[in-house]
DNA sequence: AACCACACCAACCGCGGCGCA
DNA sequence: CTGCGCCGCGGTTGGTGTGGT
């Protein structure tokens, strides 16, 4: 009932979600929130645009969406709805708890038009509606979408531009992988809270660099593949997918690359853009106790 | 059993609004 | 004021299900 998957000429995914998608966005955003939609697909190790990633969780994965037939109390709201606002789906489904408003349209469309076709269907304007039904509460946008996980806190969005201050209180994870060997970054103090950060690909699979990436636990590409190396030495995993649920904190890495300083504290964990292609290592950054002079 | 037409609905697409630099 | 990026909304599409012939 759903497009076949295909991939577009910008390696983007379309069309049906298989499970795995799922469980990778929902683990995201349980845990992260919506922080970026456009950015997110990428930090949750997702083959899709931001806008597909949007309206799966909206529609489909976001926790309080109601399943099943409509009751007959939400088709009468759903019509006098319509009767009165014309359609306006979004403000339908604030009005219907746990119905999206592309269920709603699609109800509408299969169901509802017809049944209210040939009847009277004159629309007042919106002055003849707040003053001829009171009763009716229609809510307006007031608020964003409800999309954050109960357990969300806003500190914990990843700041990825405009990062303003390193004494923010806030638990600031930033995330980035390299193209090269990290000790190549070349940050000033300054340059580093302004500095665009970028996901690029990270080659595990060439150069001796890799070994930097072993942070007291030594990765060697040539003994072992990611994904033992891991399922070794972060044994807590009992599957490599629970990486995906699995929060991925850090050290001060990049601040003392900048420092020059040559031994890196224990970075944490290394966090694959898929268990399978081994191509993306994403490091993130806690920055919650740092402090730079 | 085979075919067809229609129903259904998840997902895609384009556009407009909004915030920010 | 302008341009840009992001997001949300509403319209549309396309594949599968289902009932009729």
């Amino acid at each position: 009932m759903v497009r076949s998957p295909s991939i577009d000429k910008n390696g983007i995914k379309k069309g049906e979600w298989s499970k795995e998608e799922d469980d990778k966005l929902r683990a995201y955003i349980n845990r992260y929130g919506t922080w970026n939609w456009r950015q997110l697909p990428k930090f949750a190790g997702l083959s899709r645009c931001g806008k597909s990633c949007r309206l799966r969780w909206k529609n489909y994965l976001q926790p309080n969406v109601k399943r099943g037939n409509f009751t007959k109390d939400e088709e009468d709201i759903i019509i006098n709805l319509h009767n009165q606002l014309g359609k306006k789906w979004s403000i339908f489904a604030k009005n219907l708890p746990g119905r999206t408003d592309n269920e709603i349209k699609n109800y509408w469309h299969t169901h509802l038009k017809k049944r209210t076709q040939g009847q009277n269907s004159v629309m007042p304007s919106n002055q003849e509606i707040k003053r001829e039904s009171p009763s009716l509460i229609i809510k307006e946008d007031t608020n964003q979408e409800s999309s954050q996980p109960d357990n969300y806190q806003q500190t914990s969005i990843p700041p990825f531009q405009g990062l303003t201050s390193p004494n923010e209180s806030c638990c600031t994870v930033l995330s980035q992988s390299y193209s090269s060997t990290p000790s190549s970054l070349e940050y000033s103090s300054a340059d580093f809270w302004s500095q665009e950060l970028t996901i690029e690909d990270y080659d595990l699979t060439q150069g001796s660099s890799c070994s930097e990436l072993s942070f007291g636990s030594v990765y060697d590409p040539k003994s072992s593949d990611l994904s033992t190396w891991i399922r070794t030495n972060f044994s807590n995993f009992d599957y490599l997918d629970d990486l995906w649920s699995e929060s991925f904190e850090t050290d001060n890495y990049m601040i003392n690359a900048y420092n020059n300083q040559q031994s890196y504290v224990d970075p944490g964990h290394v966090y694959p853009s898929s268990p399978s292609t081994e191509e993306v290592c994403l490091w993130s950054y806690d920055l919650s106790d740092e402090s730079i002079s």
